[in-house]
DNA sequence: CTTTCACTGACAACTGCTGTCAGTGAAGTT
DNA sequence: AACTTCACTGACAGCAGTTGTCAGTGAAAG
């Protein structure tokens, strides 16, 4: 194999910490300038850190780190990259099969005495979650590589009202897990605006010849809290809730995904929150009801009027 | 280069120590095993010190393991990695210093392109969890501690019922994190059985100097879920649960943590789950009542019947 | 503005790899 | 002694991947 050869004698002759030109190698290896460029390809896609300069006194030299020391992991730090790739796992992480290579890679990477101490510290170490349905997988590898190359994709939505609306050109500016679902956000060229999507409820994707840039200041973390947690102008209008009941349960309400980011204070009996009047009276009563009777609305009055006023509706709504 | 990376992995099988027939590795590897032979060959060549035997027992294993070779990933291994990470660090995850060591190593040994390629990439991938209260991160730590090198720990509990039963020994096995939420599954000496304890209810935890031994065959996946979901013996006395309603809440519905496991068949308008009597009448009017109008029970009628019950002792509740 | 260098895409020629088949020999088992 | 298991070899057709060639772009330095 040629091929494997000359690109272990590249890495030799660039270990020594010398800088080459492209041509120097081509003669020293009797091999056409063009090859040697894809070889420096392919050792940089395998992840070698070679430094490439053009112009004068230009040529290729490796990383000075890589030669002092090759890339070590404590067997610390080993666990803990393992561990994470459960939680990704766990998460239906798409790109799962060059994370596998990845992680099998790390655990080879040791001897037999580390290995055992590896896979008996990750042997207590579990995360469960829900990894989704397998039908996403393939529409967040499409979107992954959108993302990831800026390329405008071509998508059939499904919008929350049932309705499927035109195939739409969207421009995914990034893509978001957030509390275990996916989404992406994306410059949708149909409404002309930056949207939201969950990616379950994309049909169908497809990949467009066209290309994007998404703006340097752009966060998709900052867009979707904005999104979910839309800024309050008016903090006068705030109104205060506050719940009583059992540890467990007002624990529960602190960490549930809505209420979390209003609450105020929490002490052992109780946990204040404060809110928008609008929400209060649309959104939370349907927090609040499946807790039953394991807390109580101590404030506002009428938050409890409007809980007596949803009861009675659910109650009309299945008795029929 | 399919050839390079099977000979690679022919050389990590080895490596553990294990020995290998040429059929085993063919199958493994998918490949034919004249290949296999082939690949030996050219291993040999290369100066890899490989032991052959025929006969019974025969097979390939490696003179001397350990084979020193730089850990390389290639970019998309690096960025697999990293987006890994983020899944652990928005969990909540305790040894968040370790891993970003490791992170941090992983992104330094690149050259710049490469690194505006993963910041590029990683930009556009974001986790947005609960990361959980800063508070039981030392919890944590020293619980990871004590599972991986197997200490037996003292802990001040907080029961659901929140008494605060007397401190206990308990021997962790293993820790879970479901649903976001982290778990410890522990051989109790209080109750002299193993238990599973939420972690942000331990109110203190201190080392022991006692070890334990944790059962070879213990999964701490297995125990949880069994936990969670005990087997159902007798599975004639199952009902069929069957919704209707907007497709986005069947959908919601459908993930639901409890009932996601019960699901029997999807279709457009309906979901159709089985569900022991007992589960469906305490548990389910609860899940089912925060969708409000959104969802309808189709079957069974008792199951309004109960809703109707729940509902109007929630009004009575709320009305005082 | 020129030189030097890295880098890209397309394409035809070619090299070397793969699977298949058929067969040999050594080590152990029955 | 017969049989099984396993490593190993040679030949060959088909095919995938590699190479050299050519033509051209873009960045850095003098």
């Amino acid at each position: 194999m040629p091929k494997n050869d000359n690109m272990l004698t590249i890495l030799w002759m660039l270990n020594s910490g010398e800088k080459l030109t492209a041509k120097q190698i081509s003669e020293k290896l009797e091999i056409n300038i063009r090859t040697v460029y894809r070889y420096m390809d392919a050792l940089c896609a395998s992840g070698v850190p070679i430094i490439s300069d053009t112009g004068h006194n230009g040529g290729y030299s490796l990383l000075h780190n890589f030669i002092k020391s090759p890339l070590l992991f404590s067997i610390n730090e080993k666990k803990t990259l393992l561990h994470a790739a459960l939680f990704a796992k766990e998460a239906g992480y798409p790109l799962s099969e060059a994370l596998e290579n990845a992680t099998s890679k790390l655990k080879m990477y040791s001897n037999q005495e580390q290995e055992s101490i590896l896979s008996h510290h990750l042997a207590g170490f579990e995360v469960i979650n829900r990894r989704g349905y397998p039908a996403v997988q393939p529409v967040l590898q499409e979107l992954e590589h959108a993302v990831a190359n800026e390329w405008s994709v071509e998508i059939s939505y499904r919008n929350s009202h049932d309705e499927q609306s035109p195939n739409r050109v969207i421009d995914p500016y990034g893509m978001v897990n957030w509390n275990n679902k996916w989404y992406t956000i994306a410059f949708c060229h149909l409404r002309n605006e930056i949207r939201s999507f969950r990616v379950e409820r994309i049909l169908n994707i497809t990949r467009t010849p066209f290309s994007f840039r998404r703006p340097n200041e752009f966060s998709a973390r900052t867009f979707f809290m904005k999104n979910l947690l839309p800024d309050v102008v008016d903090k006068s209008g705030l109104i205060s809730l506050i719940i009583g009941g059992r540890a467990e349960a007002l624990d529960d309400l602190c960490i549930h995904w809505f209420l979390e980011h209003h609450l105020q204070e929490r002490t052992s009996t109780q946990a204040i929150f404060l809110l928008e009047e609008e929400l209060l009276y649309t959104h939370v009563p349907y927090i609040i009801l499946p807790y039953g009777k394991s807390i109580q609305v101590i404030e506002p009055q009428n938050l409890k009027n409007k809980l007596v006023e949803v009861a009675s509706e659910l109650m009309e709504y299945y008795q029929v």
